[in-house]
DNA sequence: GGGAAATACTTAACATGTTAAATGAATGCG
DNA sequence: CGCATTCATTTAACATGTTAAGTATTTCCC
């Protein structure tokens, strides 16, 4: 054997280290990434035994606050994707947790709200999960919360009209 | 604070407002959720023109800086889920952009390695990515940026060992 | 040494993310 | 009025997230 420390591509083996980037398990994506699924991790199981995924809860959690919401609003709120929501509104109103019916003026426009069951589904989740919001507070310490939820705002912030399309003076 | 000024339920739309949450846009994991698809908005283009995926691109990063990995090392540092990463290095082998072979001494662990290939098209897409790392950290300062880090990391420690199965003094 | 249990990985099934295209309805304007 | 354009929503197609189950190996241990 002969001994080539630093050209890994003697053996059989691709050499790789060629391409000089940051670490990327340091890089702000994943950091986000991580820290969104360590907390997630804490709701899902709740979530699950009601039989509500994440992006459910989130139209419910939305609904529950207004009156009723056009989709395209509905989706901005929740922060899902058009299509994503067009399915799930789908699922929602088939298991009667959502209501749904076309706007008088606008015959594209469909006003959604959510269903007294809904309601009801929504007051058996809130009890556990306001538990578990509260515990990750109390660990993490709500001030330095409240820190991190304002850095993160301003992060959006300043990527907001970056890229995207257009900046002052883009041409497509 | 007893007083409740509002009743929307007087018309024929559906009574909302009645579970009492926090107001859900200010939730952590929305913050978190809107933070990362801010930062990702700004790659995604340019990964998308190379071809790749974020995931996909993840698995690069992570093979390049290594020899070899096991599937199982692999999902860990690219933070991918089994049944993900399985799909994706399929996809990745068929496009010989990696290569695996079965270890030696244990038939059932599959050592993953970037090919050349890969590495090229590496080399075409770390440029512009970089740019645009270095573009957000300007704009968000490297500063802030460090200190964002610092405090997701922590409230990814402070969250460790939380729920998952497992409370104090339960050890497998 | 042989079978139960553990391990590494893959498949399966369903839900969502993501982009493009389609559908149906309102609007603008000649 | 007629018709191209815009708009709101859905459908389509493909990729990943998520949990459960399956498959092939290996290890444990009697």
């Amino acid at each position: 054997m002969t001994k080539r420390p630093a050209d890994p591509a003697s053996g059989n083996a691709p050499a790789a280290r060629q391409v000089p980037m940051r670490d990327f398990s340091r890089s702000l994506p994943m950091s986000l990434l991580r820290a969104r699924e360590a907390v997630m991790r804490q709701f899902r199981p709740n979530l699950r035994e009601h039989g509500l995924t994440e992006q459910q809860w989130r139209i419910l959690r939305a609904l529950a606050a207004i009156e009723a919401a056009e989709v395209t609003e509905l989706a901005r709120t929740a922060f899902l994707l058009g299509p994503s929501l067009s399915r799930i509104l789908r699922d929602l109103e088939a298991r009667n947790l959502i209501e749904r019916k076309t706007a008088k003026t606008d015959q594209r426009r469909s006003m959604v709200s959510i269903s007294r069951e809904g309601l009801k589904l929504m007051a058996s989740v809130a009890p556990s999960s306001e538990a578990i919001y509260a515990e990750i507070t109390q660990r993490f310490g709500a001030r330095k919360l409240a820190e991190l939820q304002e850095m993160l705002g301003e992060l959006e912030q300043s990527l907001a009209g970056l890229g995207a399309g257009n900046a002052a003076g883009a041409e497509e």
